[in-house]
DNA sequence: GCACGACTGGACTGTCAAGTCCAATCGATG
DNA sequence: CATCGATTGGACTTGACAGTCCAGTCGTGC
Protein backbone atom coordinates (compact mmCIF):
# COMPACT_ATOMS: atom_id res chain seq x y z
CA UNK A 1 0.00 0.00 0.00
CA UNK A 2 2.14 2.93 -0.91
CA UNK A 3 0.93 6.36 -0.86
CA UNK A 4 0.16 6.18 -4.97
CA UNK A 5 -0.43 9.98 -5.09
CA UNK A 6 0.03 9.00 -8.93
CA UNK A 7 -2.35 12.48 -10.08
CA UNK A 8 -1.32 16.03 -9.94
CA UNK A 9 2.50 16.86 -11.43
CA UNK A 10 4.84 18.60 -8.17
CA UNK A 11 5.13 21.71 -9.79
CA UNK A 12 3.00 24.07 -11.53
CA UNK A 13 3.80 27.55 -13.38
CA UNK A 14 0.93 30.24 -13.69
CA UNK A 15 0.09 29.41 -16.96
CA UNK A 16 -0.50 25.53 -15.96
CA UNK A 17 -2.27 26.93 -13.02
CA UNK A 18 -5.01 28.98 -15.35
CA UNK A 19 -5.31 26.32 -17.39
CA UNK A 20 -6.44 23.70 -14.33
CA UNK A 21 -8.41 26.28 -13.15
CA UNK A 22 -10.11 27.04 -16.59
CA UNK A 23 -10.66 22.89 -16.63
CA UNK A 24 -12.30 23.76 -13.18
CA UNK A 25 -14.60 26.47 -13.63
CA UNK A 26 -15.96 25.00 -17.01
CA UNK A 27 -16.58 21.57 -15.43
CA UNK A 28 -18.84 23.04 -12.75
CA UNK A 29 -20.61 24.97 -15.11
CA UNK A 30 -21.29 21.97 -16.70
CA UNK A 31 -22.04 19.80 -14.17
CA UNK A 32 -24.42 22.24 -12.46
CA UNK A 33 -26.57 22.60 -15.57
CA UNK A 34 -26.29 18.67 -16.07
CA UNK A 35 -25.35 16.62 -14.09
CA UNK A 36 -22.49 14.79 -13.52
CA UNK A 37 -23.08 11.88 -15.39
CA UNK A 38 -24.64 13.91 -18.30
CA UNK A 39 -21.17 15.41 -18.51
CA UNK A 40 -18.67 13.93 -20.57
CA UNK A 41 -15.25 15.00 -20.37
CA UNK A 42 -15.65 15.93 -24.46
CA UNK A 43 -17.77 18.72 -23.38
CA UNK A 44 -15.67 20.08 -20.64
CA UNK A 45 -12.31 19.80 -23.25
CA UNK A 46 -14.95 22.27 -25.49
CA UNK A 47 -15.85 24.58 -22.96
CA UNK A 48 -12.27 24.52 -21.65
CA UNK A 49 -10.50 24.89 -25.07
CA UNK A 50 -8.33 22.01 -23.57
CA UNK A 51 -7.97 18.84 -25.18
CA UNK A 52 -7.61 15.38 -23.58
CA UNK A 53 -4.09 15.22 -22.59
CA UNK A 54 -4.49 18.36 -20.78
CA UNK A 55 -7.44 16.68 -18.55
CA UNK A 56 -5.29 13.72 -17.83
CA UNK A 57 -1.90 15.78 -17.31
CA UNK A 58 -3.96 17.88 -14.73
CA UNK A 59 -6.58 15.56 -13.11
CA UNK A 60 -6.05 11.31 -12.64
CA UNK A 61 -9.54 10.55 -13.71
CA UNK A 62 -12.92 12.15 -13.56
CA UNK A 63 -13.53 11.32 -10.06
CA UNK A 64 -10.73 13.42 -9.65
CA UNK A 65 -11.96 15.88 -11.31
CA UNK A 66 -15.61 16.07 -9.61
CA UNK A 67 -13.69 16.16 -6.42
CA UNK A 68 -11.80 19.50 -7.48
CA UNK A 69 -15.55 20.68 -8.66
CA UNK A 70 -17.01 20.51 -5.68
CA UNK A 71 -14.14 21.83 -3.67
CA UNK A 72 -15.25 24.86 -6.15
CA UNK A 73 -18.66 24.92 -5.79
CA UNK A 74 -18.35 25.24 -2.09
CA UNK A 75 -16.43 28.53 -2.62
CA UNK A 76 -18.84 29.46 -4.87
CA UNK A 77 -21.46 28.81 -2.49
CA UNK A 78 -19.82 30.51 0.37
CA UNK A 79 -19.07 33.39 -1.94
CA UNK A 80 -22.48 33.73 -3.18
CA UNK A 81 -23.89 34.70 0.50
CA UNK A 82 -21.25 36.99 1.11
CA UNK A 83 -21.40 38.60 3.31
CA UNK A 84 -24.49 37.43 5.13
CA UNK A 85 -22.86 34.05 5.93
CA UNK A 86 -20.07 36.37 8.01
CA UNK A 87 -22.45 37.62 10.64
CA UNK A 88 -26.22 35.83 11.00
CA UNK A 89 -26.24 37.41 14.84
CA UNK A 90 -29.32 39.07 14.35
CA UNK A 91 -32.95 38.71 13.46
CA UNK A 92 -33.05 41.24 10.55
CA UNK A 93 -29.43 39.76 9.33
CA UNK A 94 -31.18 36.71 9.12
CA UNK A 95 -34.22 37.80 6.71
CA UNK A 96 -31.59 40.05 4.94
CA UNK A 97 -29.73 36.60 4.12
CA UNK A 98 -33.01 34.89 3.60
CA UNK A 99 -33.84 37.56 0.97
CA UNK A 100 -30.42 37.44 -0.81
CA UNK A 101 -30.97 33.30 -0.85
CA UNK A 102 -34.17 33.87 -2.60
CA UNK A 103 -32.65 36.33 -4.93
CA UNK A 104 -29.91 33.54 -6.05
CA UNK A 105 -32.27 31.25 -7.01
CA UNK A 106 -34.50 33.39 -9.07
CA UNK A 107 -31.03 34.03 -10.94
CA UNK A 108 -29.98 30.35 -11.01
CA UNK A 109 -33.39 30.20 -12.64
CA UNK A 110 -34.67 27.96 -9.75
CA UNK A 111 -31.78 25.53 -11.03
CA UNK A 112 -31.14 24.34 -7.56
CA UNK A 113 -28.26 24.42 -4.77
CA UNK A 114 -24.45 23.36 -6.53
CA UNK A 115 -24.33 21.25 -3.39
CA UNK A 116 -27.74 19.56 -3.27
CA UNK A 117 -27.50 18.13 -6.50
CA UNK A 118 -24.27 16.95 -6.33
CA UNK A 119 -25.09 15.38 -2.82
CA UNK A 120 -27.87 13.63 -4.05
CA UNK A 121 -26.06 12.40 -6.94
CA UNK A 122 -22.66 11.53 -5.32
CA UNK A 123 -23.85 10.64 -1.97
CA UNK A 124 -24.65 6.71 -2.29
CA UNK A 125 -21.62 5.31 -4.35
CA UNK A 126 -18.73 7.69 -4.55
CA UNK A 127 -17.77 7.75 -1.06
CA UNK A 128 -14.96 10.69 -1.09
CA UNK A 129 -17.37 12.64 -2.56
CA UNK A 130 -19.89 12.61 -0.10
CA UNK A 131 -17.54 12.98 2.58
CA UNK A 132 -16.43 16.54 0.98
CA UNK A 133 -19.93 17.39 0.59
CA UNK A 134 -20.56 16.10 4.08
CA UNK A 135 -17.81 18.46 5.02
CA UNK A 136 -18.76 21.03 2.72
CA UNK A 137 -22.64 21.20 4.58
CA UNK A 138 -20.73 21.22 7.61
CA UNK A 139 -19.16 24.17 7.03
CA UNK A 140 -22.22 26.24 6.15
CA UNK A 141 -23.76 25.00 9.05
CA UNK A 142 -21.08 26.13 10.89
CA UNK A 143 -20.76 29.51 9.91
CA UNK A 144 -24.96 29.58 11.10
CA UNK A 145 -24.48 28.34 14.43
CA UNK A 146 -21.71 30.88 14.76
CA UNK A 147 -23.79 34.00 14.30
CA UNK A 148 -26.87 31.75 16.65
CA UNK A 149 -23.73 31.33 19.19
CA UNK A 150 -23.31 34.70 19.02
CA UNK A 151 -26.75 35.74 19.66
CA UNK A 152 -27.06 33.43 22.30
CA UNK A 153 -23.57 34.81 24.20
CA UNK A 154 -25.57 38.11 23.69
CA UNK A 155 -28.59 36.87 25.65
CA UNK A 156 -30.58 37.14 22.60
CA UNK A 157 -31.21 33.79 22.02
CA UNK A 158 -32.60 31.75 24.92
CA UNK A 159 -29.88 29.57 27.24
CA UNK A 160 -31.87 26.51 25.87
CA UNK A 161 -31.32 27.16 22.67
CA UNK A 162 -28.99 24.76 21.21
CA UNK A 163 -27.20 26.93 18.17
CA UNK A 164 -25.96 23.59 16.37
CA UNK A 165 -29.65 21.90 16.08
CA UNK A 166 -30.79 25.51 15.53
CA UNK A 167 -28.38 25.51 12.38
CA UNK A 168 -29.01 22.16 10.98
CA UNK A 169 -32.81 23.29 10.91
CA UNK A 170 -31.68 26.07 9.16
CA UNK A 171 -29.81 24.36 6.75
CA UNK A 172 -32.36 21.27 6.30
CA UNK A 173 -35.08 23.82 5.39
CA UNK A 174 -33.03 25.60 2.39
CA UNK A 175 -31.83 22.38 0.70
CA UNK A 176 -35.62 21.02 0.87
CA UNK A 177 -37.02 24.42 0.23
CA UNK A 178 -34.57 24.63 -2.95
CA UNK A 179 -35.17 20.70 -3.81
CA UNK A 180 -39.26 21.81 -4.23
CA UNK A 181 -38.82 25.36 -5.90
CA UNK A 182 -36.74 23.39 -8.58
CA UNK A 183 -38.86 20.60 -8.75
CA UNK A 184 -42.25 22.71 -8.85
CA UNK A 185 -40.90 25.84 -10.91
CA UNK A 186 -41.67 28.29 -8.32
CA UNK A 187 -39.68 30.32 -5.76
CA UNK A 188 -42.72 30.38 -3.30
CA UNK A 189 -41.38 26.82 -1.28
CA UNK A 190 -38.34 28.16 -1.00
CA UNK A 191 -39.25 31.57 1.01
CA UNK A 192 -42.35 28.95 2.86
CA UNK A 193 -39.22 27.12 4.24
CA UNK A 194 -36.86 30.18 4.96
CA UNK A 195 -39.59 31.91 6.45
CA UNK A 196 -40.34 28.76 8.77
CA UNK A 197 -36.50 28.57 9.55
CA UNK A 198 -36.73 32.16 10.95
CA UNK A 199 -39.35 31.92 13.01
CA UNK A 200 -38.20 28.63 14.21
CA UNK A 201 -35.05 30.73 15.42
CA UNK A 202 -37.43 33.67 16.61
CA UNK A 203 -39.28 31.28 18.98
CA UNK A 204 -35.87 30.63 20.84
CA UNK A 205 -35.29 34.12 21.13
CA UNK A 206 -35.40 35.94 24.32
CA UNK A 207 -38.19 38.80 24.35
CA UNK A 208 -36.98 41.54 22.43
CA UNK B 1 -48.48 15.81 -35.64
CA UNK B 2 -50.51 12.45 -35.36
CA UNK B 3 -51.33 11.43 -32.00
CA UNK B 4 -48.15 9.13 -31.75
CA UNK B 5 -49.26 6.61 -29.20
CA UNK B 6 -45.81 4.20 -30.66
CA UNK B 7 -45.66 2.58 -27.54
CA UNK B 8 -47.40 0.15 -25.22
CA UNK B 9 -49.62 -2.63 -26.82
CA UNK B 10 -53.50 -2.39 -26.54
CA UNK B 11 -54.25 -5.08 -24.79
CA UNK B 12 -52.28 -6.91 -22.00
CA UNK B 13 -52.39 -10.44 -20.65
CA UNK B 14 -52.55 -11.60 -17.09
CA UNK B 15 -48.62 -12.65 -18.05
CA UNK B 16 -47.84 -9.54 -19.82
CA UNK B 17 -49.04 -7.51 -17.29
CA UNK B 18 -46.76 -9.18 -14.52
CA UNK B 19 -43.68 -8.95 -16.87
CA UNK B 20 -44.11 -5.12 -17.31
CA UNK B 21 -44.44 -4.65 -13.37
CA UNK B 22 -41.80 -6.82 -12.67
CA UNK B 23 -39.57 -4.63 -14.98
CA UNK B 24 -40.69 -2.00 -13.72
CA UNK B 25 -39.94 -2.94 -9.96
CA UNK B 26 -36.53 -4.07 -10.87
CA UNK B 27 -35.74 -0.69 -12.23
CA UNK B 28 -37.43 1.03 -9.80
CA UNK B 29 -35.24 -0.49 -7.03
CA UNK B 30 -31.89 -0.37 -9.03
CA UNK B 31 -32.47 3.32 -9.84
CA UNK B 32 -32.94 4.52 -6.45
CA UNK B 33 -29.67 2.48 -5.53
CA UNK B 34 -27.80 4.08 -7.95
CA UNK B 35 -29.46 6.68 -9.86
CA UNK B 36 -31.15 7.24 -13.76
CA UNK B 37 -28.11 7.42 -15.55
CA UNK B 38 -25.99 4.53 -13.51
CA UNK B 39 -28.71 2.34 -14.12
CA UNK B 40 -28.45 0.83 -17.54
CA UNK B 41 -31.25 -1.35 -19.49
CA UNK B 42 -29.07 -4.24 -19.39
CA UNK B 43 -28.48 -4.17 -15.50
CA UNK B 44 -32.61 -4.21 -15.38
CA UNK B 45 -32.87 -6.77 -17.69
CA UNK B 46 -30.58 -8.57 -15.54
CA UNK B 47 -32.47 -7.76 -12.71
CA UNK B 48 -36.04 -8.54 -13.35
CA UNK B 49 -34.41 -12.08 -15.79
CA UNK B 50 -35.94 -10.47 -18.82
CA UNK B 51 -34.50 -9.82 -22.56
CA UNK B 52 -34.18 -6.49 -24.55
CA UNK B 53 -36.88 -6.97 -26.91
CA UNK B 54 -39.13 -6.98 -23.81
CA UNK B 55 -38.33 -4.32 -22.28
CA UNK B 56 -38.79 -2.71 -26.11
CA UNK B 57 -42.12 -4.34 -26.09
CA UNK B 58 -43.39 -3.06 -23.23
CA UNK B 59 -41.70 0.32 -23.30
CA UNK B 60 -40.93 2.81 -26.18
CA UNK B 61 -37.65 4.10 -24.52
CA UNK B 62 -35.65 4.38 -21.91
CA UNK B 63 -37.62 7.64 -20.63
CA UNK B 64 -40.87 5.93 -20.64
CA UNK B 65 -39.37 3.52 -18.21
CA UNK B 66 -38.16 6.50 -15.54
CA UNK B 67 -41.59 7.95 -16.28
CA UNK B 68 -43.41 4.77 -15.04
CA UNK B 69 -40.46 4.31 -12.52
CA UNK B 70 -41.79 7.65 -10.77
CA UNK B 71 -45.02 6.59 -10.88
CA UNK B 72 -43.98 3.80 -9.07
CA UNK B 73 -42.24 5.49 -6.44
CA UNK B 74 -44.91 7.50 -5.77
CA UNK B 75 -47.07 4.64 -5.14
CA UNK B 76 -44.06 3.33 -2.88
CA UNK B 77 -43.93 6.26 -1.00
CA UNK B 78 -47.80 6.68 0.13
CA UNK B 79 -47.66 3.28 0.56
CA UNK B 80 -44.81 3.12 3.26
CA UNK B 81 -46.61 6.53 4.99
CA UNK B 82 -49.71 4.16 5.18
CA UNK B 83 -51.92 4.61 7.53
CA UNK B 84 -50.50 8.22 8.82
CA UNK B 85 -50.87 9.78 5.88
CA UNK B 86 -54.52 9.74 5.74
CA UNK B 87 -55.03 11.23 9.10
CA UNK B 88 -52.49 13.59 10.00
CA UNK B 89 -54.84 15.74 11.78
CA UNK B 90 -53.44 16.55 14.92
CA UNK B 91 -50.44 16.97 17.19
CA UNK B 92 -49.54 13.39 17.90
CA UNK B 93 -50.37 11.95 14.86
CA UNK B 94 -47.63 14.20 13.26
CA UNK B 95 -45.27 12.83 15.78
CA UNK B 96 -46.17 9.32 15.47
CA UNK B 97 -45.98 10.25 11.61
CA UNK B 98 -42.30 12.11 12.18
CA UNK B 99 -40.90 8.37 14.04
CA UNK B 100 -42.29 6.40 11.24
CA UNK B 101 -40.41 8.72 8.73
CA UNK B 102 -37.27 8.05 10.63
CA UNK B 103 -37.82 4.82 11.45
CA UNK B 104 -38.24 4.16 7.60
CA UNK B 105 -35.18 6.68 6.58
CA UNK B 106 -32.98 3.96 8.87
CA UNK B 107 -34.35 1.31 7.18
CA UNK B 108 -33.39 2.82 3.90
CA UNK B 109 -30.29 2.87 5.30
CA UNK B 110 -30.26 6.57 4.96
CA UNK B 111 -30.54 5.84 0.78
CA UNK B 112 -32.75 9.54 1.19
CA UNK B 113 -36.50 10.17 -0.60
CA UNK B 114 -37.07 7.98 -3.64
CA UNK B 115 -38.77 10.97 -4.92
CA UNK B 116 -36.30 13.44 -3.73
CA UNK B 117 -33.56 11.68 -5.55
CA UNK B 118 -35.10 11.47 -9.11
CA UNK B 119 -36.17 15.02 -8.72
CA UNK B 120 -32.76 15.91 -8.33
CA UNK B 121 -31.36 14.46 -11.03
CA UNK B 122 -34.29 15.14 -13.43
CA UNK B 123 -35.65 18.45 -12.68
CA UNK B 124 -33.27 20.07 -15.05
CA UNK B 125 -33.36 18.16 -18.74
CA UNK B 126 -36.11 15.82 -18.61
CA UNK B 127 -39.92 17.89 -17.99
CA UNK B 128 -42.28 15.35 -18.47
CA UNK B 129 -40.43 13.72 -15.55
CA UNK B 130 -40.20 17.33 -13.62
CA UNK B 131 -43.74 17.95 -13.98
CA UNK B 132 -44.36 13.99 -12.95
CA UNK B 133 -42.23 14.46 -9.87
CA UNK B 134 -44.19 18.27 -9.20
CA UNK B 135 -47.37 16.49 -9.54
CA UNK B 136 -45.93 13.64 -6.81
CA UNK B 137 -44.93 16.18 -4.11
CA UNK B 138 -48.21 18.33 -4.55
CA UNK B 139 -50.18 15.14 -4.09
CA UNK B 140 -48.00 14.30 -0.97
CA UNK B 141 -48.38 18.00 0.31
CA UNK B 142 -51.90 17.79 -0.48
CA UNK B 143 -52.40 14.78 1.88
CA UNK B 144 -50.43 16.76 4.54
CA UNK B 145 -52.76 19.77 4.17
CA UNK B 146 -56.17 18.26 4.32
CA UNK B 147 -54.97 16.85 7.56
CA UNK B 148 -54.19 20.64 8.78
CA UNK B 149 -57.03 21.73 7.28
CA UNK B 150 -59.27 19.72 9.35
CA UNK B 151 -57.34 20.46 12.04
CA UNK B 152 -58.26 24.07 11.52
CA UNK B 153 -62.11 23.42 10.91
CA UNK B 154 -61.87 21.64 14.27
CA UNK B 155 -60.73 25.46 15.82
CA UNK B 156 -57.20 23.45 16.93
CA UNK B 157 -55.27 25.75 14.35
CA UNK B 158 -55.87 29.01 14.42
CA UNK B 159 -57.86 30.75 11.84
CA UNK B 160 -55.07 32.94 10.69
CA UNK B 161 -53.03 29.24 9.99
CA UNK B 162 -53.03 28.46 6.22
CA UNK B 163 -52.47 24.67 5.83
CA UNK B 164 -50.99 25.16 2.14
CA UNK B 165 -48.31 26.77 3.59
CA UNK B 166 -48.13 24.92 6.74
CA UNK B 167 -47.92 21.87 4.15
CA UNK B 168 -44.99 23.06 1.61
CA UNK B 169 -43.35 23.73 5.12
CA UNK B 170 -43.05 20.55 6.23
CA UNK B 171 -42.41 18.81 2.77
CA UNK B 172 -39.29 20.81 2.51
CA UNK B 173 -38.10 19.81 5.97
CA UNK B 174 -38.94 16.12 4.95
CA UNK B 175 -36.82 16.55 1.69
CA UNK B 176 -34.15 18.66 3.59
CA UNK B 177 -33.23 16.56 6.48
CA UNK B 178 -33.46 13.38 4.41
CA UNK B 179 -30.63 14.60 1.81
CA UNK B 180 -28.50 15.94 4.69
CA UNK B 181 -29.23 12.38 6.25
CA UNK B 182 -27.88 10.67 3.22
CA UNK B 183 -24.63 13.28 3.01
CA UNK B 184 -23.52 13.06 6.35
CA UNK B 185 -25.19 9.33 7.22
CA UNK B 186 -27.09 10.34 10.34
CA UNK B 187 -30.74 10.39 11.12
CA UNK B 188 -30.06 13.24 13.35
CA UNK B 189 -30.56 15.93 10.59
CA UNK B 190 -33.79 14.20 9.56
CA UNK B 191 -35.27 14.66 12.88
CA UNK B 192 -34.05 17.72 13.69
CA UNK B 193 -35.96 19.16 10.78
CA UNK B 194 -39.00 17.13 11.46
CA UNK B 195 -39.08 18.43 15.04
CA UNK B 196 -38.49 22.04 13.94
CA UNK B 197 -41.73 21.44 11.00
CA UNK B 198 -43.80 19.90 14.20
CA UNK B 199 -42.90 23.04 15.71
CA UNK B 200 -43.81 25.29 13.45
CA UNK B 201 -47.63 23.55 13.33
CA UNK B 202 -47.69 24.02 16.87
CA UNK B 203 -46.81 27.30 17.27
CA UNK B 204 -50.21 27.50 14.72
CA UNK B 205 -52.48 25.56 16.98
CA UNK B 206 -55.11 27.71 19.52
CA UNK B 207 -54.16 26.89 23.07
CA UNK B 208 -54.74 23.34 24.07
C1' DG C 1 -56.91 -27.54 -33.93
C1' DC C 2 -55.63 -23.38 -36.11
C1' DA C 3 -54.90 -18.64 -36.58
C1' DC C 4 -53.51 -14.51 -34.97
C1' DG C 5 -51.61 -11.50 -31.92
C1' DA C 6 -49.30 -11.20 -27.58
C1' DC C 7 -45.01 -12.43 -26.04
C1' DT C 8 -40.00 -13.85 -25.86
C1' DG C 9 -34.89 -14.62 -27.13
C1' DG C 10 -30.78 -12.82 -28.36
C1' DA C 11 -27.66 -11.29 -31.93
C1' DC C 12 -26.43 -6.98 -34.12
C1' DT C 13 -25.50 -1.86 -34.99
C1' DG C 14 -24.07 2.76 -34.18
C1' DT C 15 -22.66 6.04 -31.03
C1' DC C 16 -20.35 7.98 -27.48
C1' DA C 17 -17.46 8.23 -23.50
C1' DA C 18 -13.31 7.14 -20.58
C1' DG C 19 -8.85 6.55 -20.63
C1' DT C 20 -4.01 5.69 -23.20
C1' DC C 21 -0.09 6.98 -25.87
C1' DC C 22 3.47 9.36 -28.18
C1' DA C 23 5.35 13.03 -30.17
C1' DA C 24 5.74 17.94 -30.39
C1' DT C 25 6.31 22.69 -28.18
C1' DC C 26 7.11 26.06 -24.63
C1' DG C 27 9.71 28.50 -21.22
C1' DA C 28 12.56 29.09 -17.22
C1' DT C 29 17.27 28.30 -15.86
C1' DG C 30 22.10 27.65 -16.01
C1' DC D 1 21.62 28.76 -26.43
C1' DA D 2 21.09 24.03 -24.59
C1' DT D 3 18.44 21.35 -21.47
C1' DC D 4 14.77 19.48 -18.99
C1' DG D 5 10.43 19.27 -17.21
C1' DA D 6 5.99 21.42 -17.73
C1' DT D 7 2.68 21.68 -21.12
C1' DT D 8 -0.01 20.71 -25.25
C1' DG D 9 -2.24 18.21 -29.51
C1' DG D 10 -4.91 14.76 -31.06
C1' DA D 11 -5.23 10.06 -32.78
C1' DC D 12 -6.25 5.59 -30.96
C1' DT D 13 -8.16 1.73 -28.03
C1' DT D 14 -11.60 -0.34 -25.39
C1' DG D 15 -15.84 -0.98 -23.56
C1' DA D 16 -20.57 0.14 -22.49
C1' DC D 17 -24.96 1.37 -23.63
C1' DA D 18 -29.38 2.68 -26.16
C1' DG D 19 -31.89 1.09 -29.52
C1' DT D 20 -33.04 -2.26 -33.85
C1' DC D 21 -34.32 -6.48 -36.02
C1' DC D 22 -36.05 -10.82 -36.99
C1' DA D 23 -37.17 -15.20 -36.02
C1' DG D 24 -39.43 -18.11 -32.94
C1' DT D 25 -43.00 -19.59 -29.08
C1' DC D 26 -47.14 -19.32 -26.40
C1' DG D 27 -52.04 -19.22 -25.48
C1' DT D 28 -56.64 -17.86 -26.31
C1' DG D 29 -60.78 -17.21 -29.12
C1' DC D 30 -63.16 -19.20 -32.86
Amino acid sequence: MLPNQKSEPRSLTARGAATRSRIVDAAADLIYAHGVDRTSLDDVMAASSVSKSQLYHYFADKDALVLEVIARQTERVFEAQTPHLEALDSLPALKLWRNAIVRLNKAAHGKGCPLGTLASELANGFEPARKCLADSFAMWRDRIEQGLTKMRERGELAASADPYELAVAVLSAIQGGLLLAKTTHSSRPLEIALDMAIDHVARHMTKA
